[in-house]
DNA sequence: CGGGGGCGTTTTAACGTTCAAACGGTCTTC
DNA sequence: GAAGACCGTTTGAACGTTAAAACGCCCCCG
């Protein structure tokens, strides 16, 4: 465990001369800076981070609130956001420190706490809801934070955030359904409640209708739970009332298998009789078959777009509100073959 | 931002006093602690944790590499863990810091330079494999760490874990089968380059000799992916050689939704039929239906065990090794009604 | 030849905390 | 009544780093 100062005694120089040879080379004289460095080298040096940080103040670690689900609800794509989210964080030297917290407001203090001992420089939120109070608690403190999610309605001055175009996503599922001859497509949704919902239903309706296909409230079906269950309940609903039916948007991967079930049960070929879309490109989209044609949220850019935004200072020209476009990834479940 | 100095002149105390009020308050006169107390609350002061680490050399950090998986190929327990794990550290006033690594030993300079930096105290491992190059890196350099599953096979000195008795939990899993009249018990696997594999085969076998079974080698089938068409296509192979077959137990979840599939298709009922259990209990098991009975991992307290073996200084007597016993969790596909 | 300006390096001080030793007071003990 | 032990508190130093200022040197210019 070689320090700063021993380092600098081996090369034969002050110990700042060995910090700057460090964080500012430039400084050195090359001759100089040779010389530190294989002293570096060959003690093998490495910066103790705490020091580092008592002094600048920064510790170069971003929190993160692990979230807890209910029982039977499953986020099949948060190690892919965390690995994305971590890979990011590193290219720009930083790191991720994962916490619990309670959900909503309550949950503030530990944010406050977390930043106040200087564990972290700032946070990443997700699983921002409608009225999220997370967002203006934490402008208010002053502690920097941005958001995988916008903050649905009626929120003054809603922060920094990252999202993915879920209309867009679910316009574009509706057009590839179109050009593969679909006429009557569906929509699997969630409770009113979410704007993430209302956001994906909205598109589905608006490509419909640039398409001159019908949006009858009848095609528009909500699931109470976001289960295999309850995705096959509401197809077998959707397919008595409207045998006519043949496409099927769901707003996520297990609403899209709860359709899967439903079809194979009726003796209907997914991607032949009725045509199928999910929603994440969830791990199991690609186990299931017919694989699932779903819409997949460009994990790696988002991370870092969350970490640009999180550690780049405010700058006037340069908006903190970014909406990414999704990627529809087609399978046999939409385009058998 | 109070720091500890601020608080001293506040209560008219020296700074040490102070700290020990925080550190070591059996040190204090009771007035003066009341008074130190006080302080601290009106200015809100929060012990910086940089400056305590820089001189103490403790982060009361613990490093997680973040799994990346070949894909199609998920890890749907992971974020129980992490939650787990996470929980657990709190409650010892850690934290988990999360990084990425190339897998095996191409891995271990981010361990060590992690390490060197100061900002982790230890590690936990996970995704051990049968030859796991790391813990015998890792106990060289000295380097804190506990793995989540044994080395399996000639690894001399594994170092501390915490596993899961896999073939207890497969063995229960055949009593429970064999409890509810079935006789012919068929065990889903994977190749036999896993150790993990292979133990909860083991468990299989043994309970069903241990009751007179059958254990012919027809009745354990592996498959080469963990993904629900191979549990689909072995489960087809295993009911066309032997349809005498009256239970399935799978050695995960996506292996048992693939038989659950497949008896569909051949238009038998799970959990009448033929039983059906899997491995880990993930929020897909009680999703599908009929709901899959499976093995579940106690997550809790593996992760507190974890946390324990790695905060705990090395004693002679305490053990570093943990096995722990998993629950079987039944549902329909096993036991309906 | 004296003053100003770069340049590369060193010096000084500070970040906020804890450890170890020192201190002064009171209470025992012989 | 002096010596020792104990208790609660303070003092001094250190952890390893970086920011800012100071320094000495050389070169240029008037």
């Amino acid at each position: 465990m070689a320090t700063l100062k021993q380092v600098a005694a081996h090369a034969e120089v002050s110990v700042q001369t060995v910090s700057n040879a460090l964080n500012a080379p430039h400084r050195l004289r090359p001759d100089t800076l040779q010389r530190v460095t294989k002293s570096i080298e060959l003690l093998n040096y490495r910066p103790n981070r705490n020091a580092r940080s008592l002094r600048t103040s920064a510790v170069e670690l971003i929190g993160y609130c692990v979230p807890s689900w209910p029982d039977g609800q499953a986020h099949l794509v948060m190690d892919q956001f965390l690995h994305a989210l971590c890979t990011a964080a590193e290219t720009s030297g930083r790191h991720i420190l994962l916490f619990t917290a309670p959900v909503g407001v309550e949950g503030m203090p530990v944010y406050e706490d977390l930043h106040a001992r200087r564990l972290v420089d700032g946070f990443v939120l997700s699983q921002t809801e409608t009225h999220d109070p997370r967002h203006g608690w934490l402008k208010e403190q002053q502690i920097p934070f941005v958001s995988f999610g916008r903050v649905w309605k009626e929120t003054t001055q809603p922060g920094p955030y990252v999202d993915v175009d879920g209309a867009g996503g679910c316009a574009a599922a509706v057009r590839h359904l179109h050009e593969t001859g679909r006429r009557r497509i569906a929509f699997l949704s969630w409770p009113k409640t979410s704007g993430l919902a209302e956001d994906r239903l909205s598109g589905w309706r608006a490509a419909c209708r640039e398409l001159g296909l019908p949006t009858d409230a009848s095609l528009a079906v909500r699931c109470l739970e976001d289960t295999i269950d309850q995705g096959a309940r509401a197809t077998a609903e959707l397919l008595d009332a409207d045998p006519g039916v043949d496409a099927i948007v769901a707003i996520s991967d297990i609403l899209a298998l709860g359709a899967l079930r439903e079809l194979t049960r009726r003796g209907l070929t997914a991607g032949v009789d009725v045509a199928v879309t999910g929603f994440d490109d969830s791990p199991l989209a690609s186990v299931v078959s017919p694989a699932l044609t779903s819409i997949r949220q460009p994990m790696d850019q988002i991370a870092t777009e969350l970490i640009d935004i999180l550690t780049t200072p405010a700058t006037p020209g340069v908006s903190t509100e970014r909406l990414l476009q999704p990627e529809l990834v087609i399978r046999g479940s939409s385009a058998p073959g």
